[in-house]
DNA sequence: AATGAATGAGTGTTCATTCAT
DNA sequence: GATGAATGAACACTCATTCAT
């Protein structure tokens, strides 16, 4: 059942953040889902199959932020929000980004995602080395999320200068 | 000995840049400086003093680069230059900052170390959330070593503007 | 299954008796069985359950001889006749006794099935002490299972008096 | 140097009575006495050597209560005494008892000791089975360094009637 | 879809012992 | 007599995965 897979997917969502993707135990997930661990293989073959569908879900909740249409205030500003009302999503992305460099199924997600992020950005702005600068930024600002939206304010302020 | 101690320390400042601090076997540390894994123990009494001394190591080699009485270009452009030359440190630490977040033993170490560097950024900038939107960056932008001194390079532009 | 863990626990009461509760080892438990020592975490997550358990059974066996309706010299020649069928109970019973001073969860065990015991003797004895007397014999006499016997019957003629 | 033998020795009899000897650690002896624990060996080429030592001194310290020439009352008078003034020495010998079930060097040290024993107090008792009985209520008062004294006096009003 | 028993490769750690200095 | 580095066998315990039911 697909509901399963839900509960599965936002469950092994919420271990990761709190736990790392090295910390996820896939008892854990299923513990938390109420069922036997030797269930969850039903659902996900193996726990990297079930750590994909977590990257899929989150990279998602991302996207209308990274659409090409906005502007580069709305995008930051969506962003600022996010970091606000969804910061495990920004704990999850680091913990991906550093997994990409040893998983090339990791990888295979991340990679694209950031090409076209980008891409949109460069759209948006002058000089080209700005997109690299806004996605190093919105990277680095999730370690604090606290001073975070104020970081990304910062930087838009200079930008649009 | 300790030059057996600092071979141990370099092997798995190695060993955590290549497959991450979750990925640290101790029998690969030993492995890489020809030793019985059972006498890394006589060295370290366990994993973490490991990884608590791979940390030390690599903070002290960031020290140079964050001191009080540099210009912010002297700073950019030294960390720029390290980001070159020495891409794992960045790998390592990003590494310890997600480590940070589940570790008390690496917090203590990376907590204070933070706290310096802001302090000695704010000194050198008008505005105090500039402190944040660097140490984001910087920290960001070790995702991408490729374009991580031009980044850099960008980022000091707009702040001098 | 039940049936494996009541394997495990007869197994593990064999080795106990055979190499004592240091000598212990879990491979060696799951190999009488015939089972991989991973699985026997499977029935027995720690190592101290496994013992808690064989220190249950064991003590279960000794109930029926300590029950409180008997007179003193059923419940001796119980004792006596266990202390030639079943010596390896006592041997067992020495090492919980002297594993006691050390592990609070044994402790727990054994304690209070002293209490029940010396209460139950002493409602058939004149002298308090006499409960006291006849418990360290038993459980000293169990040293020499050859003379064991001989000496619990000693001790009851010279109660009886 | 025969000292430090003897402080290694005391060190070993002290940590056995705590830890029992399963739980003896030559590491713990060593530090105990303040040098390295591969010194230890200089003195005691293995553990078992240094073992036999510390049941050597503790069987000695009991010789002068198992001598021939005393009567009964002063046999266990004296060792009501001991178990008042040195306990440890009764937890040590239910341990040493225990391992000589197992170890053959040990069992060379308790088995004639015991027989010694047993000659003497049949010298002093009518019946010869109740050498047995005051060895093993005496082994078994050990447990209870509390109830012991009272114990063992009940014994000799019992043989003496 | 779900379970429980089982697996096996591995994981950090312990510890008595050896040996060159 | 003493040390520190090193060894290697052992150890309990973990965990993703498989499979019969």
């Amino acid at each position: 059942m697909t509901a399963r897979r839900a509960q599965l997917i936002e469950a092994a969502h919420d271990l990761i953040v709190a736990h790392g993707i090295a910390g996820l135990r896939t008892r854990a997930v299923a513990a938390a889902v109420g069922i036997d661990h030797s269930t969850l293989h039903h659902h996900f073959p193996t726990k990297a199959d079930l750590i994909e569908a977590v990257a899929d879900r989150a990279l998602a909740a991302f996207r209308p932020a990274e659409g090409p249409t906005q502007t580069l205030t709305e995008h930051l500003r969506h962003l600022a929000a996010l970091m606000t009302t969804r910061p495990d999503l920004f704990t999850l992305m680091r913990e991906l980004d550093l997994h990409a460099t040893r998983d090339t199924a990791i990888a295979a997600l991340m990679g694209p995602r950031d090409d076209r992020w980008r891409a949109s950005l460069t759209a948006l702005l002058p000089h080209p080395v700005h997109a690299d600068l806004v996605i190093a930024t919105v990277k680095g600002a999730g370690n604090h999320p606290a001073t975070a939206p104020a970081v990304l304010k910062a930087l838009l302020d200079l930008l649009r200068k």
